[in-house]
DNA sequence: CTGTTAGCGCCTTCAT
DNA sequence: ATGAAGGCGCTAACAG
């Protein structure tokens, strides 16, 4: 039988409330008393029942999502999946608020932070907006105790707990690995559609794109970076511009947004079709793929980012370890032929 | 406040254990009675509190995991991620036994699940051999009402309640379809290494994969399939003869083990490195792709399969939903620059 | 400082 | 067929 807490104060001759108290680090125990106890939980191997220990509590972990209103297909994906764990609270003991922030706004993102430190919930959750005054809020909530996840956008050398989120320049680095494989060896030129290189994550697989093309792919030429602000419209003017004036180009590597744009000016545009890597499945992504206007996405599963958030933020609240190879989230490959 | 039995109880003018009754389906309750119950659990919107319940119950799920005593990497990593489990029982509140049965050996499996069929546990988890005893003896376990799981191997059209594995098929067009784009347009011989086309996982890969070059890529010309039984030695000999007698061999798919000796044997011929492309990443995959003796590794994450294998037999166990996507077992494409 | 007691939400004898 | 009471493992007042 597992030894229980009573158990425990048997075997230590005190009561049950001077082993939760030790159990619990609560003070008013003396060290000598504290010894036996935990001298008794070391002998008998006792391990805590938390859905026990929660129970009794009643407890339910809140959690904060901070969430930008972006109108990008995975950022409304990625929505969708934190309502899905709303609608799973109750089952799994938690409460989850979404507060939602301007994108790339890092004083709407401080003021929501700030936000949370008055709250001092269980944990939070955010897609970091890489600016010192950001770290410098996040400093104060792991000052102040409280786990802290960024997802999908990190906030490096920070004090968060946690980053739930791909490696972008290894997803950069991949999609050149695959431009430079699909095009094999032919003399090409190759352009660049991001969103913004304001953002991190845009510069950082650009930066892993750039690197292996430079180091093995010396015959592939890379235009200048379009930056269509991952907007559809956008895209779709500068992408096609792009076509027109360079009728040459084999490949695009979309690494940001605003793919609908990209997909309408190559279907339009009256050229051999390029290679085209792009990130994200999204409904407009599949279908591309489906009709052979792009040739592999990248992605990041905004499911899986979103229950790992969850499930690392509640370990952290019970200063509980986490299986480390569950919460990487893989850069997922797809081609017409593996799509999900 | 979360409605409560209690709650319940008082709405429907019953006691606890009437409730209860009702809500475990226990005999003893009339019909009136019962039907006051359910409208009570209705109205309040009650849901049970599993983590209560099974505190009450002093349950544990019993689950018995039926692995192959194989010792190719695969199946030692799978066999690990078992015990991972098992090591993490008692925070899960379950109980896993390992039984241990010879490779690709029906009878031997029939036997081991006759055994379940006797020791009645929460839930199975097994590796399938498609013969039609095992059919025989999965209908009777669903007949029993025990929870069934295939993993990493199916058994399609049968009783099994869910499978944790990948679509071998989609793999193997996964792979026919980087071939293809690897080795762009040229003329083109390619090999195909496989453990046994008596094993449904193989043989679906190797369809697939036939598939997409036929149709997609008939400059490509697929050379017999080595059936290397999963056996490094063999494997080594079948690969280095065929290189040797067809110097031309442009691309190599392996499908199934042995990969170490594949590697060796290209390793050492003197011929211009052919497209490789294998299954499973393990310690000689790894490097072999960071070496560039191999071009990119489909995987499945055996982990993903234990913990998902866990989940759903808990799931059915307590007749709840899982989470689709959750447990969705991905195609991993690794190339060496997206390697975990 | 330490112990007693009463729950958390549910299940399970044992009576009635 | 129904109910009362005690307990699962842990926590939280409230007394001493």
């Amino acid at each position: 039988m597992k030894p229980t807490v009573h158990d425990i104060a048997k075997s230590a001759g005190v009561s049950l409330a001077t082993v939760d108290r030790v159990l619990n680090s609560r003070p008013g125990v003396r060290g000598v008393t504290r010894a036996k106890v935990e001298e008794a939980i070391v002998e008998l191997g006792y391990v805590r029942d938390l859905a026990a220990a929660n129970l009794a509590k009643g407890r339910t972990y809140s959690f904060i999502f901070i969430l930008p209103e972006n109108d990008n297909s995975f950022m409304i994906g990625l929505h969708e999946e934190v309502r899905g764990a709303v609608a799973r609270s109750s089952a799994e003991r938690t409460r989850i608020r979404i507060i939602d922030v301007p994108p790339f706004d890092p004083e709407a993102l401080v003021a929501a932070l700030e936000n949370v430190l008055v709250e001092k919930p269980a944990g939070v959750a955010f897609i970091a907006v890489d600016a010192p005054e950001v770290r410098a809020i996040a400093e104060r909530l792991r000052e102040a105790g409280i786990p802290m996840v960024t997802l999908v956008s990190d906030l490096p050398d920070s004090s968060r707990d946690h980053y739930a989120g791909i490696d972008n320049i290894a997803a950069g680095r991949t999609a050149g690995s695959l431009m430079g494989r699909f095009l094999s060896g032919r003399d090409a030129t190759v352009a660049v559609l991001a969103g913004s290189m304001l953002v991190r994550d845009h510069r950082e697989r650009l930066e892993g794109f750039s690197a292996v093309i430079n180091e093995h792919y010396s015959n592939i030429v890379i235009l200048p970076v379009l930056e269509g602000r991952d907007d559809p419209v956008l895209a779709e003017r500068m992408v096609a511009d792009t076509l027109r004036r360079h009728p040459d180009v084999a490949g695009i590597y979309s690494l940001g947004g605003g793919n609908r744009g990209l997909i309408r000016a190559i279907q339009k545009a009256d050229v051999k079709r390029p290679v085209v890597i792009a990130h994200e499945l999204t409904g407009s992504t599949r279908s591309a793929l489906g009709d052979g206007v792009i040739d592999a996405v990248l992605n990041q599963d905004a499911g899986h980012e979103v229950r790992s958030a969850i499930r690392v933020l509640k370990a952290k609240a019970d200063g509980l370890p986490v299986i480390a190879a569950q919460e990487r989230i893989r850069i997922d490959i797809f081609l017409k032929d593996n799509l999900p």
